[in-house]
DNA sequence: AACAACGGGCTTTTT
DNA sequence: GCCCGTTGTT
């Protein structure tokens, strides 16, 4: 027991409490994750076998990293035995086990986010719609949403409260493009991610001795980051823990920031009527920042009204101020925080991978490359296009999946002409129609075409003949082949390989090189780990590598360099010293989420993530022009800056072109008026400083131009009818009317109306 | 069928 | 400003 000796009182309580469901509510770096670590190397040493312990985390690595850890407190390898990882990964797992019961093939497909749009793409135009109306991806988050709630394309087309949601919005036939979506993937034996916990779900309702067997199988639940569960995800834990009732989750509803993908912070509340009997710990004290960053984060947090209250402390030092950096363009912002990390390295002998730098958007990393590449400091960028996402390891990939799952029809559209073997897109074209009248898939077509009417010569015959022979003499090894051993024979013989050796253009050598870098990897993947000396086949790096990300991705030459990241990947991770930037109206928060209160919330809980980052030294920016679509657009600082207790914060403004007006640039950080607004009193260019006029990237529109009953136009809403106006000048409230969508309260300072009559 | 040129839309966030 | 997909050209 003397291992329970690093926690305190509290984490101590919650990591040694058995039997029966319980609640931690924990802080911002208040130790939760040491909490699991060590409740689960507990469960262990008290006898508990590793396989009957499921614990969810939020990633991979996080997975990863936990099972070394425990290995190292229990002293064994055990650890390894736990069935740890993702809710996707997990269920993946058990679906690949269980694939009889639900009618999928045992190498099923997983669909990324591109395979999935590219079909629903295809769908949009086999049934003649309009994909400016039904745009891929605003089609697939509907039906990802309806599949994160367990509503099946058949609950759907029924349910007249989303029907009439899709015809105010103009795209009635979404359920219809459902139902054909889940159909298509059915028959290609391929999952969405939303498939992975919708059919679990399915597997366990209908297959009660499956639920019973898992349910017996997993006498102990642990879920990680709780807060950010969808009801999917809820409806498994609840089922699998039914039995046993040991069940520990873990989270924190103020950083929940995955409710735009269906996340529920619900769960967290629902926890309480499931389990009356559970017993609730919060861990309050924050380890990880000084005094200023922990209290000027819990001043922001307190501006929201949906939270569980708890009073996050800590005993660190009191530490620096925050600084507020204004720039005057996205690239003085970069040059600026550059230039600060870089004598912050040399004035305090940091290290560079104390930095992180942190944003709204991906889009807002090119300026901070730039700056800290002329200053010669290394970094790294999360997120973007990831590995796995490249076109050439996506298309090697193709191969595999096809080999293991011939029916994978996205796989297959995506290099049947690649590298080109002269199966042009008309031939392909009409298989697929002659598929989907057949009812058959496109494989079926195209490896027996004489078997349906298919209009081809016989050239084209001939090379889908050598295609599929091809194809399916790769097969033959699934099994009996290393997962290595076959990656390796198909990328050599389909001629993917040579395409890209051929191009000595620096593209091509890159290309070239990541294909190498996937073989590596599967190599390093197909390594037997174990004695029993199985072969690992490829069909399972297959499952693998479909739910990796960036983050899992970790290579050991991206050691000491400065992070460049979103917020929304940072979660989780800590440094000594953390930039949050491009802190302004409309980009954080987000213009897309002005229209809700519970929207900007979730915004600002964000905010408070990328805060809560930080170990000592804190810095937010913003500036106040910035180049978007390849416009200048004016930018207003972010309210978020105001909403901090401005004892806490350090305003200055920086940069060279900014020193003649030093003086006169005190920023107005005053409780009055809620001017997110103007605040210069030197703007270069004429601006009245009475806030009537709002300037925006798309035009100029005057607050007071809008009256009631005015017909107005909206950028997202399109047309309506202003309905109501209230509140003051700075903060007017229309109520717009949208036929499209609906009534909508909107700012007016932030809506950008115009006026059509 | 293959390639070049052009134009549109886009930026939230990710398993 | 950039990427993607569509169009036009050979």
């Amino acid at each position: 027991m003397e291992y329970l000796s690093h926690l305190n009182q509290n984490q101590r309580d919650a990591a040694s409490y058995i039997d029966g469901p319980l609640m931690v509510i924990a802080g911002a770096g208040s130790g939760k994750t040491r909490v699991l670590t060590y409740r689960v190397a507990h469960l262990i040493k008290q006898g508990v076998d590793p396989f009957n312990i499921l614990a969810l985390t939020f990633t991979n690595k996080a997975a990863k990293e936990m099972k070394e850890r425990i290995t190292k407190i229990i002293g064994s390898n055990e650890g390894q035995n736990i069935w740890m990882g993702t809710f996707h990964s997990i269920f993946a797992r058990i679906l690949r086990t269980e694939h009889e019961k639900i009618g999928y093939p045992r190498n099923f497909t997983i669909y990324d986010t591109q395979d999935s749009r590219n079909l629903v793409k295809t769908i949009v135009k086999e049934m003649n719609l309009d994909d400016k109306i039904y745009k891929p991806a605003g089609v697939l988050s509907r039906i990802s949403s309806a599949k994160s709630n367990l509503i099946s394309a058949q609950a759907y087309l029924k349910n007249a409260e989303i029907a009439s949601d899709d015809r105010m919005s103009n795209r009635p036939k979404i359920g219809e493009i459902y139902l054909t979506y889940q159909k298509r993937c059915f028959k290609a034996g391929a999952m969405d991610f939303d498939d992975l916990l919708f059919k679990t779900n399915v597997l366990l309702k209908d297959h009660p001795d499956v639920l019973l067997s898992y349910q017996h199988k997993f006498k102990h639940i642990l879920v990680d980051e709780y807060q950010d569960t969808n009801f999917s995800q809820y409806l498994i834990v609840k089922k699998l823990a039914a039995t046993h009732e040991n069940l520990c989750v873990v989270g924190d509803d103020a950083q929940s920031i995955y409710a735009f993908r269906g996340a529920n912070i619900q769960n967290i509340l629902n926890f309480k009527r499931d389990y009356p009997d559970y017993k609730l710990f919060k861990l309050e004290q924050n380890y990880r920042s000084t005094k200023v960053i922990v209290n000027a984060a819990n001043s922001i947090i307190a501006k929201n009204q949906d939270q569980i209250k708890k009073n996050v402390w800590t005993s660190n030092a009191e530490g620096n101020r925050i600084k507020v950096i204004k720039a005057l363009t996205d690239n003085e912002e970069g040059n600026v925080i550059a230039q600060n990390i870089f004598s912050t390295i040399q004035n305090e002998q940091a290290r560079n991978d104390e930095f992180a730098i942190l944003y709204r958007t991906n889009a807002q990393s090119r300026s901070f490359e730039e700056a800290l590449r002329k200053r010669n400091v290394p970094y790294k960028i999360y997120g973007g296009l990831s590995f796995y996402q490249r076109k050439e390891v996506k298309d090697l990939l193709a191969y595999f999946r096809l080999t293991a799952n011939h029916n994978d029809e996205e796989a297959l559209k995506r290099i049947i002409n690649f590298p080109k073997r002269g199966i042009g897109k008309t031939s392909i074209d009409k298989a697929i129609v002659v598929a989907n009248e057949a009812g058959v898939t496109l494989w079926d077509v195209i490896t027996t075409p004489e078997n349906y009417a298919l209009a081809l010569n016989t050239g084209t015959r001939n090379k889908l003949g050598e295609f599929t022979t091809m194809i399916k003499s790769f097969a033959t090894k699934l099994t009996s082949a290393p997962a290595y051993e076959l990656a390796h024979e198909i990328a050599s013989s389909c001629g993917i390989l040579k395409e890209f050796y051929a191009d000595k253009t620096p593209e091509g050598i890159s290309k070239y090189e990541n294909l190498q870098e996937l073989l590596n990897g599967i190599k390093e993947f197909s390594e037997p780990k174990n004695d029993d000396d199985q072969i690992i086949p490829l069909g399972d790096f297959l499952i693998d590598v479909a739910l990796l990300t960036d983050a899992d991705n970790e290579n050991p030459e991206e050691k000491n360099k400065v992070t460049l990241m979103t917020i929304h990947a940072s979660k989780g991770l800590e440094f000594p010293y953390v930039y949050i930037v491009g802190l302004e109206e409309n980009l954080f928060p987000s213009q897309m989420s002005l229209n809700t209160r519970s929207e900007l919330e979730e915004e600002r809980r964000l905010f408070y993530v990328a805060l809560t980052r930080a170990e000592k030294t804190a810095v937010l920016s913003y500036a106040t022009s910035r180049y978007r679509w390849g416009n200048l657009i004016t930018c207003e600082p972010s309210r978020f800056i105001e909403e901090i207790d401005p004892s806490f914060l350090d305003v200055e403004t920086a940069g060279p072109s900014s020193k003649s007006t030093r003086k006169q640039e005190v920023f107005g950080f005053g409780k009055s008026s809620a001017s997110a607004n103007q605040s210069t009193k030197v703007a270069p260019a004429p601006k009245p400083s009475n806030l009537k006029k709002v300037t925006s990237s798309i035009g100029t529109t005057t607050i007071s131009d809008v009256a009631v009953g005015n017909n107005v136009s909206h950028e997202r809403f399109g047309k309506g009818k202003v309905i109501n106006i209230e509140g003051d000048l700075p903060n007017q409230k229309a109520t717009v009317f949208f036929p499209s969508v609906g009534q909508k309260q909107l700012l007016l300072k932030f809506a950008k109306l115009v006026v059509l009559d």
